[in-house]
DNA sequence: TTCGCTTAGTTATACGTATTACTAAAGGAA
DNA sequence: TTCCTTTAGTAATACGTATAACTAAGCGAA
């Protein structure tokens, strides 16, 4: 029997890789070549080491095998995934998907793709996703954070990966890696609230959700309110969902003598399934009751909802450019900026 | 001067890795222990050749040090991106946020991630996806692909990554890893145009889109009208868009004497650009022109859209499990299958 | 002839992890 | 004492890639 020295080969030497897809090894065997010099010709455009003969054969048999790169040893070996995290509360929130093609736009010709992460907007999966992308497993990530700030995200940061969050205002820039795009949701949701007083509406309630930029929306409404001398009327409920809205909108309606005559949803999805209630109660809109939503999803023009215009898309795009800004060599150095983008508010039917 | 021998040392040994983040190197340094014996404490529940309290000092330093798993290096190692792709025409399309819902679901739990890739439904940006695909980014995928057939997918089945796709009809079963969930698209179309002659309508058009599961929906359609004595009016528009939507009912309304008075959109979003249409040329719904959709999308039901529903979630987590199964031990092996799911007619105020 | 330069590569190493094969030390039995 | 078994690990290796450092061969110039 040979004794200790003697290689075992664990294994037929390809068990792990699945059946068949040729490495550069099987390249550089195949030509004659080494590992190192296939490498070489597969990834620099010039090669002033292998000359043109080489590197054409060294090519027609990576064609021929089919090569395609091993993404996971690209990671690991150039500590880039090449990835994008869009950390979000819920796709299924029409504001999302535009978002999310606004990133991939930008993203995808950096060579990125983009990861979807939802947090249901709860605090337990927000700090999930934390853990999950301190992993490694995006060089970037664009995130809408309903409860952790930035004494809990800055160990992103710290541990070089770049941030940009959805915001509702202004953010003071900061030393680290954290940038946000905002709409000033506060101003909007004021000008929002002035259209519906100059409607002739005095009494006007606004639906808003427990967490997220629900908050800074009812900051304007408030302030409006009471700068015209009228007082504000909020009602809660728990999410950003048409349940949440028509579930607000009945409790609204099963009042007796105050009923607003107009009604302000912090999401055109709450003020959707506000407009649901108020239709199944038989009031006709915006006759009965007005009402006025947030976001601009693409139902709120087919139904006729009068609401702010988030430009969704855009944020998505500036927001994977400021990524890729902050991946390029020094990039992360730069102070945390803050860029605002403009709302519309756009007149339709419902008020 | 020292000589050739002398190991230089390339950088400062840590200038790939982002700053900071701990290996089990370092606990394994910080712990006095190897490398290994951090490997497989933190990795298998009961380690026989390590004692608790060894088990337990190993533990600590993980935790002080804030150790995150590298996830590139365990898919490198491990050779499984515990990621599944989800590869569809369009993220923005209100039909897929909630099959994506339904994969998340199911994936997370079993700890998987969901990359989204969006095709845009050209044959160019599927055959882009294939090689995306081989390049080992995710261990499964679930598809919709409107251009590409088995015979340019078998790739990934032999290269081993199981594929589930989204089909509008029974696929045989083959020898591959192939699966499909699909719902009867024939039968379903031909359900919603049976409706609609119930409904007394004889001049029937459908809005067709120029791929996708399109085709399938209107051969129903055509066979149920054919069967009646009547004849099949298609018109086709380029994608599954409002604009589409809206583009092939105004050409139908502009035409002279026989407009129809009911149109059979091929899927919900080409029904709402339909409708919109509709509403512009000053015609009610559905006394001067009834609509039928396809999908029932969640807008679907604040509009009265009489639509097929299907149930999308479900087929977005019955294709996770699917892709589950094949990824545990030998499931690579067994035939490819096709699932049905049942669709449902949502009859509403269009019709 | 000897040196130096160019050409055409190769060798060696590292990224962080998982796993197999090995081993030193201690304790108990014969 | 010697041998065996258990305990508590360690060493070595591989995954596929990228890259810095090195080198052998050939040629021209001094």
């Amino acid at each position: 029997m040979a004794t200790s020295t003697t290689r075992t080969k664990r294994g037929k030497g390809r068990d792990n890789q699945a059946p068949g897809r040729p490495t550069q090894k099987d390249i550089a065997l195949a030509a004659g070549v080494s590992q190192a010099a296939v490498s070489l010709v597969l990834n620099k455009a010039e090669t002033p080491s292998v000359p043109p003969a080489t590197r054409t054969r060294i090519l027609e048999v990576a064609q021929e095998l089919g090569y395609r790169p091993n993404h996971p040893a690209r990671m690991l070996r150039s500590a880039r995934t090449m990835t994008f995290a869009c950390v979000i509360p819920d796709i299924t929130n029409p504001f999302y998907p535009g978002l999310v093609r606004g990133l991939q736009t930008v993203a995808a010709p950096a060579g990125y793709d983009v990861l979807i992460f939802d947090t249901d907007g709860t605090r337990e999966r927000e700090a999930r996703a934390i853990d999950w992308l301190l992993q490694g497993r995006a060089d970037g990530v664009v995130a809408t954070f309903f409860h952790l700030r930035v004494p809990q995200l800055a160990v992103l940061a710290r541990k070089g990966i770049p941030l940009v969050r959805l915001e509702s205002q202004h953010k003071p820039d900061g030393p680290l890696a954290i940038d946000s795009v905002y709409i000033d949701n506060s101003e909007a949701a004021a000008e929002m609230t002035r259209l519906l007083i100059a409607r002739g509406h005095r009494r006007i309630a606004m639906i808003q959700a427990e967490f997220g930029p629900s908050n800074r929306r009812a900051q304007g409404y408030g302030a409006v309110m009471r700068e015209a001398g009228l007082s504000p009327d909020f009602i809660t409920d728990s999410a950003y969902s048409e349940e949440s809205g028509a579930r607000a909108m009945t409790r609204l309606l099963e009042r007796k003598g105050d009923r607003p005559t107009a009604v302000f949803g912090a999401s055109d999805v709450l003020a959707l399934g506000a407009m649901e209630a108020a239709r199944n109660a038989g009031l006709s809109i915006p006759d009965d009751i007005a009402i006025a939503g947030f976001d601009d999803i693409p139902v709120a023009k087919l139904l006729g909802l009068t609401t702010v215009r988030q430009p969704e898309f855009d944020l998505g795009a500036l927001a994977a450019e400021t990524l890729v800004r902050r991946l390029q060599p020094g990039g992360l150095r730069a102070p945390g900026k803050s860029h605002e983008l403009k709302f519309e508010i756009v007149k339709r039917s419902s008020v």
